[in-house]
Formats: structure tokens, C-alpha cells, sequence
DNA sequence: TTATAAAAGGACATCAATGTCCTTTTATAA
DNA sequence: TTATAAAAGGACATTGATGTCCTTTTATAA
């Protein structure tokens, strides 16, 4: 399971992406909002995101979050490595100290199998391919009530 | 990923199965030592356990702790459950407030692959069954050195 | 029957993740 | 040039997971 600073993460990236197709820089507020973040915690995390070149941001009058052209294929990977670092990709699923081939935990090949197939995904998934999907109307960015 | 209680707790479960299977009922600070955890925190999870009903203790000299014949298939998924709860298993991998098949984020139909895949798991996997390959020697409770 | 060994239990301590608040910096509009 | 709006940053607060310590209960051996 991925962290609630990492889920809130790539949801911000999301919306930004989605702001940004309309022509917009959306600020903490607006994201904030959008995600059903505390608005202070939210602006820890894209700070976190831009001093990581995940995503440019503009301070002043007419500012906000944007991403320029060198951020527009932005795997699912990456934000999870900057926000919460990637030992998920790498642990042993029984808890032993390093996970090993040669030496398995009883779960190994079966927990493999799981943990490889997630990083499949996020190494493949990005920003711009979720933003896709939901302007698209294929899938949607948060729950409508509530 | 599994907590880390959940995972002492897991092994511990295994050792006990382990040193059952050789006539012996460990205790504490056995147990602790193997699975390499503090041992006042290795007594609080084996209490969790006892408590509800997934192993057996007997307290007094000689005592320490072992599984009764109700007790002899245990999932994982049933450890899971006591120690950590089951949220991970319907949590939504995007972080919306519940996972819906009928209005989906934009992660569902993969993450719901990997995640219904890690169930499997957990459902199948008993501490039995994780302990025989032990015994086997087709896989290990412990890294050897550090 | 008593001393001892072991689990059970309660209270507290530490640490990392999450969350809040206030000040500083900076870009733009007036 | 100044006022304003916005991100950046630092310091602190809260909470839950992890970890520690000490006392109580209970079964057994001597
Ligand atoms: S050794 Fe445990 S998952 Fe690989
Ligand atoms: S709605 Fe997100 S995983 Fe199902």
C-alpha cells in the first residue's frame, strides 16, 4: 500500500496535468480542494515535488503549479520514489532482512510474482496516461459526495 | 506492504509451528530471539494472538506456546486480519475514499489484478504451509549472519 | 506449601507519518 | 514603486506504530 502523502501526491500531479491541458496553473488552494487534502499538508508535498523537478511552479501573482516540457512522461514510479523512497520494490514480504533468490523465505516466489506486478504497473502508468483516462471520462479523480 | 507487527507475527507463528512439530513449546524470549524482535514487543503481539484464538499458551513453568488442534490451518490472511486489519485488501490504490468497480479511478483495473492477487496469497499461504517448506528445506525462517 | 518460571496486562517512551501555523521570498498588477 | 497574491520554508503539534518496563496472575517443581 502505497503512503496518504504518496496517494495525495500523484492525485495533485494529476489534477495539475488536467489544469494544465485547459490552460491552467492551478495553486495549493484549488489542488487542495480537489484532492480533500489539509491544504498546509498539500503545499508540504508539491513543495516536495518541485524541489524534486517533478513538476515547475510559479511564486507571485498569477502563479501556481505547471509542468514544463521536460515533465510530461512522468511514471507513477518516480513520484513514489521521491515521496516515500521505493524499499516496497525490494522488501521481503516475510519481513527477513534482505529479500533473496537463492535463499528464499517461504513467500518468495509467490510474493515475487505480486510485488514485481506492481512495479510493472507503476513503472508503466504515468501522470499523463491516468490524466488521460479521466478526461476521457474513462475513470474519475475523486468520489462525488461526501 | 505488511506492518512490521504483522510480520513478527507471522514468523513467530511459524517458529511456534516449527518447534511444536519437535514436541517443544516455546516461549518469549525463544521466540523473540528468533525471529530477531524486541522481546517485550514480541510478548504484546503473542498476546494478540492468544487473545484471539489463533494460538494456544499455557502460563507457569514449563509453559510457553503452542497450536490445538483447532488451530492447525491458519491462513495468513487470518493473521493479517487480527494484527493489522484488512484494509489493504479494499483500499483504493489511488487513495479515493472507497475502491468501486462501477465508477473506477484511474488505477483500478491493474491495481485490483495485484491486489486481488496478493488475497489469493494470503488466503492459500497457512502457517502450515509456510513452515513445511521450512522443514523441507525449501526455504528459510532466519538470514543467517548480522 | 512455597519458590520459581512463565504468560498476561497496564502504563509509559520513542519515532515516523501526518498535519498546522506563521514568516519569508518573489512575481505581477495597479 | 508599491501593494498584493502566491509559493517556499521553518518550527511546532498530533497521532499511530513500534518499543520498553514493571507488576500481576498462574502453573509447576521442589
Ligand atoms: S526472500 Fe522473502 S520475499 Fe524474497
Ligand atoms: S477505485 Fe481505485 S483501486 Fe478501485
Amino acid at each position: 500500500m502505497l503512503s496518504k502523502s504518496t496517494e495525495y501526491a500523484i492525485r495533485a500531479l494529476v489534477f495539475v496535468q488536467l489544469r494544465n491541458w485547459e490552460q491552467k496553473r492551478p495553486g495549493v488552494g484549488e489542488i487542495a480542494k480537489e484532492i480533500e487534502a489539509p491544504e498546509a499538508y498539500t503545499a508540504k508535498i508539491l513543495q516536495t515535488l518541485t524541489k524534486n523537478k517533478l513538476m515547475d511552479s510559479m511564486k507571485g501573482r498569477g502563479g501556481g503549479f505547471f509542468f514544463n516540457d521536460n515533465q510530461s512522461n512522468l511514471t507513477l514510479y518516480d513520484v513514489i520514489h521521491v515521496v516515500e523512497g521505493d524499499a516496497c520494490f525490494h522488501k521481503c514480504g516475510f519481513g527477513l532482512k534482505q529479500c533473496n533468490n537463492d535463499n528464499p523465505c517461504p513467500l518468495h516466489e509467490q510474493y515475487k510474482v505480486v510485488r514485481d506486478g506492481f512495479f510493472e504497473i507503476v513503472k508503466t502508468e504515468t501522470i499523463q496516461s491516468l490524466s488521460e483516462k479521466i478526461k476521457q471520462g474513462d475513470a474519475v479523480l475523486n468520489r462525488l459526495n461526501t
